[in-house]
DNA sequence: TCAATAATGATAATTGTTACTGTTATTATA
DNA sequence: TATAATAACAGTAACAATTATCATTATTGA
């Protein structure tokens, strides 16, 4: 279904999402959610973050574990550090044209990329 | 734990995964085994999936729902089909170099990458 | 051959996520 | 502004993927 009216939760998971950048799970937003809205329901974050992401809005992100959501839309890349399990913002440039060099090693037709890192982040370090 | 006595199980599997082409989940795994070992157990399918790619033996990659095993340790790429949510490869060349090139914008130390193409493959077009 | 123990099968427990249900809040219209 | 339609909600149950437990079996080195 998509977003159609408004609502005080939604507005506050797109707010909190985009406020922070790192990439928090359902969870780890809801936590963040409960404190300002104490009868905030789980459920509602997951519905509205896949709302949100199939809507476009925000980008969810399978790595490892649980599902990362980033307020930023924009294709961009990230680094999953293997100590804290967090992901990183990777501001390496977007290859623009990799889609288009891809086509002939792939049976059937490309929409999108993503490029993850793995490694470990300087506060593991 | 690290991988020491030998198991008929355990070769079992390196064999179907290394056999087949396409890129299983645990439980199609499971199923296509489960035919030649009809006592095999689902929970030894994981531990084993876990262990072979902990060693660097197999890759664990995981991207939609289930994770999913393939029997190349090289590093290459991926499709994943957004119908059938299979995962085919794409034999486009490793980027050598990406690693080394986004070192500069990434807090932290990078020891590998993944590159997954998201379209729609031949067979659901 | 035998003792030590890794690996197994079966099953319970855990985790992340989705579905359901009755209630509440939002929005368009009168 | 009041009202009716319904999207969105909270709370909870159900579900799927994965991991942990534990008593038994198989492998291996002495």
């Amino acid at each position: 279904m998509a977003v159609t009216k408004h609502s005080k939760q939604r507005d506050a998971i797109i707010d909190e999402l985009c406020q922070r950048h790192d990439h928090p799970t359902a969870e780890e937003l809801y936590l963040a959610l409960k404190m300002k809205m104490p009868n905030l329901s789980l459920g509602t974050v997951y519905r509205n973050l896949n709302m949100l992401s199939d809507d476009g809005t925000i980008q969810k992100i399978s790595v490892g574990g649980a599902d990362h959501f980033d307020g930023n839309a924009k294709n961009h890349y990230h680094m999953l550090c293997t100590e804290c399990k967090r992901l990183l913002d990777v501001a390496y440039p977007v290859l623009e044209d990799i889609e288009n060099k891809a086509h002939s090693f792939v049976d059937g037709r490309i929409t999108s990329h993503t490029i993850t890192f793995i490694g470990v982040c300087n506060s593991c370090l």
